[in-house]
DNA sequence: CAAAAATATGAATAAATATTCATATTTCAG
DNA sequence: CTGAAATATGAATATTTATTCATATTTTTG
């Protein structure tokens, strides 16, 4: 029950982030999409600042990949397809998400701790990339290169296929982007 | 003179919205960063809506690129490369410019004409990447694929050499992007 | 150079929105 | 069922920030 206003508290946010950004967040607004009191929300936050923060922190949580471990052994690409597939899903499931978490990170509401956090997911890719190089399976290219090909287009499609009302996510989707993805950064 | 103040209001509004967001924004900052008085602002616009939208429109004007005509005639792989370049510099020079269109076009700030222009620069390159399939350079993949990993990765990119203090964007780092870029896309 | 016109100022005011709190409703132990 | 305790409400208040405007400064004109 509690749980359940919290959550409808989050999901408005998301929404309407995603709508009007966070410089259109209003409380009352985010209330009225939850269907609740303005004055409620103020029982389970402190204020604006404190629901961002908390709902940012859940985001963080949640993208945790729980996936690596049970990948870590797997040949690289077929490591690489799976966090790409895996990726490109919640992506696209989560594209409210991430629109917020773009927009809080240069919003005045961050807390100084907020941003330390984050980049599990690059830092993993990156030991990934890394240890391909040293297999001779992918380019000898500076990492930073390599990741921003593989994160830009993840991103990049996913948005698209969010927006594009013709597009869908489909297997052969996946495996297409993926493909290109690979041959590029394949040796 | 009067120019020179439009721009620095300008340049204020861009460097503000780098560090704060849209959501962050106030006119009185503004001003400041400006070093002019907060009721200037409103001699050269009606309100704050009007100064975003001004910019809007300022930036997507200046980012049309003329260098199209240039180039039209060149072998696909050559011109898809001085592209890449061109955009991968600007795309650097001009960070805070996209973060400032980024956030703005889901701000509570868009009109509603803002909303239909962009987008040149995507048409151009969507056209050329399906001319370089018919002529079997390109692989015959989805356009809208294709397009993402360009964009994605050129956003990605130069994002990561803005932010990363130790990355300068170098006729090598731009080589070499652009290598696994084509490795990609081509047939 | 004087006076009119144009431009700029920032404190005062208005408007938008966050937050509070007296009151109402719901939940639940006994 | 009953009455605390917990939870929720939304109008009232406080705060923040956009906008105005009486006044000051600068520029232009003749």
């Amino acid at each position: 029950m509690k749980d359940d206003k919290l959550n409808r508290i989050f999901d408005a946010t998301l929404s309407l982030t995603g709508k009007v950004g966070i410089a259109g967040l209003k409380m009352s607004s985010i209330a009225k999409e939850a269907s609740i009191a303005t004055g409620t929300l103020y029982l389970y936050f402190k204020n604006k600042e404190d629901l961002l923060n908390a709902l940012y922190f859940k985001l963080q949580k949640e993208s945790a990949p729980a996936l690596i471990s049970e990948i870590k052994n797997l040949p690289i690409d077929i490591q690489l397809y799976k966090m790409w597939a895996l990726a490109l899903k919640k992506l696209v499931e989560n594209n409210l998400r991430i629109i917020f978490l773009e927009q809080f990170l240069i919003s005045p509401y961050v807390s100084a701790s907020s941003k330390e956090m984050d980049s599990r997911f690059k830092n993993y890719l990156k030991g990934l990339l890394e240890k391909g190089k040293k297999e001779n399976q992918i380019k000898d290219v500076d990492s930073n290169i390599l990741i921003a090909l593989v994160i830009g287009f993840l991103r990049n499609f996913s948005t698209h296929i969010v927006n594009d009302k013709n597009s869908k996510l489909s297997e052969k989707s996946i495996d297409e982007s993926f493909a290109l993805c690979w041959e590029a950064i394949k040796r």
